[in-house]
Order: C-alpha cells, then sequence, then structure tokens
DNA sequence: AAATTATATGAACAAATGTTCATATTTAAG
DNA sequence: CTTAAATATGAACATTTGTTCATATAATTT
C-alpha cells in the first residue's frame, strides 16, 4: 500500500496520494494550514475538491501524514550512522560536514517547505512540538555532544560541557537555515548568510580546538 | 486620540481598545491568527463579538495594529542608547547585559507573546518578515558588529570579521529564545536552557577576547 | 436634567469552508 | 469484452466565520 516509492510500476493511486501531499505541503508551508483551504490543494492540482477525499480521510489527514513524515525527513538524520569513533577522530572534518549538510537542506525544496510547515505549525500543535524537540533538536544534540565528548578524549579539543558545546554549534546552524528561507521568500540574495553557515564551523572550530603542541619544532 | 499610555485617566474607550489588543495576542500567539475567530477574542474578554467592530474596522486591523506594535517592542530594542565608545569598553560587561536582557524577554509573557507571533507570522506575512529583518535582525546585528568592531580596535578582543561575530553572538541568544517559548508551551522545565544564555556569553567571551599580556609578571 | 457621544447587544446575512454522496468516468483484472 | 475496483465529478449540505446594522445602554458633556 505504501512504502515502495521510487518504483515506476506504481498503482495511479498511490502516485496521485502522493501529489496531494506535495501540494498540499506547497501550500500549507506557504500560506500556513489554517488558511490554506481544500479547494485550494485540489486546485493547484487541477482537481475538484471532492476528488481528495477518496485519499484522505479529511483535511486534517493530509497534515497529519505530512507531519508523520518530518520524523523520516532529512532534517532530522544529520548525522551519517557511520562509526562514531572514526567521525569524532575527524574532527573538525566532522563538523564541516554537519555544516555543509545544514546550508544544503536550506536550499533543497522539498526540505524548506518541511522546516517551514515545521516553525509554523511547531507553536500551535503539540505532536509537531513533540517531533521538532525529539527528533529535530534532542536526538541531533545529543549525538554531536557525545562525538564532541569523544574529541576531547582523543584531545582534539579543549575539555569542557560537550552538551553546551553542541549547543552552541547546533543553533547558529539552525538560524542560519531559517534566514535562508526567510530571504528566499521574498526573492532575496542569500550569498551573505551561505557564507556563514562555513565561518560559523571555522569560528566554533577555532574556539574549541587545541593548538598543536610546537613539540615538532 | 490615541498615545498617552501609562495615564489613569484614560477614557474607557482607549482601555477596552487596549484590553482588544491584548486578548487578540494572546490568542493569535497560541492558536495562530488564522485559527483565532472573532467571536474567540470577543468571548475571552466576555462582551459580543459585534463589540469589538467600535473599536477596529475589522479583524485584520487588529493584526496590523499588533504588528505595527512590534515596531517600538522590547525585542527589537536590545541596546541601551548610552554611549557606544562606553559601551564597547566594557567589553564582556556588554555582551552579559545583552544575554540577560534575551533571557528576561524570554519570561516576559507580553514579549512571549509577540515572539510567538512573529514566529509564527513571519512567514506568511511579508510585512512581518520585513519587520522582523529590518528592526530585530539587522538593527541589531549591525549595531552589535560596530560595539565589536570598536573592542577590536580597543585590543579587548582579537580582530576578525564583525559582522560575523555579531551573528555568532546572536543567532544562539534568538535560538534559546525559542527554546524556552517552546518549553514554556508544554510547561515544561526551562532551567537547561535558562543557564544556556550566560554559559554562551562565557563562551563566546572566551572565544574573542584577547588574553592579558603576562607583561605583569 | 437633557443632550450627545461612545460603546454594547442581538439578530441577521453572505461568503467561505469542510464534508458527503449519488453518479459518472477511468483503470485494472478476469 | 465484461466485470470489478478505483478515482473523479457536480451538486448539495451544515457550519463556521467575518461583518453589518438598527437599537439599546452606559458615559460624558453641556
Amino acid at each position: 500500500m505504501d512504502g515502495d516509492k521510487g518504483t515506476s510500476a506504481l498503482s495511479k493511486g498511490s502516485k496521485t496520494k502522493a501529489k496531494i501531499l506535495k501540494t498540499a505541503l506547497k501550500l500549507f508551508s506557504t500560506k500556513g494550514y489554517k488558511a490554506t483551504t481544500v479547494r485550494d490543494i485540489a486546485g493547484a492540482m487541477g482537481v475538484k475538491q471532492s476528488a481528495l477525499y477518496n485519499h484522505f480521510k479529511n483535511k486534517d489527514e493530509i497534515l497529519e501524514t505530512l507531519i508523520g513524515d518530518l520524523t523520516s525527513s532529512a532534517i532530522v538524520h544529520l548525522f551519517d550512522d557511520r562509526d562514531p569513533h572514526e567521525a569524532a577522530k575527524s574532527g573538525k572534518a566532522l563538523l564541516a560536514g554537519i555544516g555543509t549538510k545544514f546550508k544544503l537542506l536550506s536550499f533543497d525544496g522539498q526540505n524548506e517547505a518541511l522546516y517551514k510547515l515545521l516553525m509554523q505549525e511547531m507553536f500551535r500543535n503539540e505532536r509537531v512540538r513533540e517531533i521538532y524537540n525529539e527528533h529535530f533538536y534532542q536526538e541531533n544534540v545529543k549525538k554531536l555532544s557525545t562525538y564532541l565528548f569523544m574529541m576531547m578524549q582523543e584531545e582534539l579539543i579543549r575539555s569542557s560541557d560537550p552538551l553546551m558545546l553542541a549547543n552552541e554549534f547546533f543553533a547558529p546552524l539552525f538560524f542560519y537555515q531559517m534566514q535562508v528561507s526567510l530571504l528566499k521568500q521574498d526573492k532575496k540574495s542569500t550569498s551573505s548568510v551561505v557564507s556563514l553557515f562555513e565561518k560559523h564551523v571555522e569560528f566554533f572550530w577555532e574556539s574549541i580546538r587545541i593548538e598543536k603542541k610546537e613539540s615538532l619544532f
């Protein structure tokens, strides 16, 4: 019934369902859930409103489905699941990778829409808040803090509160992602913000790294 | 007609108008603008819906007024207007002051509601986006970067890109403010985030300050 | 106290919106 | 080709929602 995306032999049915979700996401993220009507969604895909009810029980179920998809979205899976110890040893490269991932996600249309939906619904929908907090925030910050802790043990970075550091690394990336999203909405240039992603990684790393001992000289 | 707030001799009329705005802000920030009905607002203040139309042309005008108030809100005036040179000389104390201000604002009910309204409407209302960008973001970051530039000249902090630094200082404060707002919504403990405000200032300052020359020894 | 102004009420309306359903049309299976 | 299942349509519905307005009540001024 579901799953199996990417298969070209999909029954037309599930293709339509996917189209509804895609269209709804675009509209929800632009106008907000409440301000988007069932007619808007149907109209945008060249179909009458009643057709949607063959695929979803009601409007709420469309939102629920999108919210459910959030959990498997790219924005909640920041880390490749490679060996943690190896990852930690790579030091700055690991952080640079995360920075780049954030930057790229800012420019991925699908992710951008999900991000905007998240930001708008978070404040009025407890379930969205829960997903944001557990999957998007907590999970990533915790994972990051364990990496940072390992880096401390490897004496790559100075010893301090890993959770604090993880937050300090995470927060600006989140913020810059928001800035990109806002600028793009008005078709303004994003170049100044884009450079901030890299500058952040650089600045952060310089703040925590242990200067190589001049024992070589 | 307007202005003159704080005067106890206010005509009852403007008191009602203020009450409408206060109630509407509370509801808008909780349920979102579109999901809040005129009946909701009237009901919350124990009055019939039609009464509101003696004070505002329509529902939109209530939102417009609240948005207009954003400009004069505390969240856009982070800096006391004391002498810039004096402020810059105070170094870390200046940053600590801003950090504290952010923290306090997170726990001010009025500000919290405005913040939530801002966050929700920003993505679908161009005017809100403009106010956020110009008054809340740009203005503060620019001001902060001039302070940081002065600190560089005073050799209090290391020389680098002031605008980048300003963003790096600003972003986590913004993020932590959001976190507090979300946690409070579910009546969860905010203590861990609260400490992050101070830790951020500490971490940031340690990252940029120039270690006192050991010329004294 | 009378008159004027400001504010509140109740009832009503039109438009918008989510939803249903009987029927038509398309697609897939036997 | 026939049949069965899936999907789309048009029309209608019950609510919800923003708004208006004539009238009532309260407050302020003269």
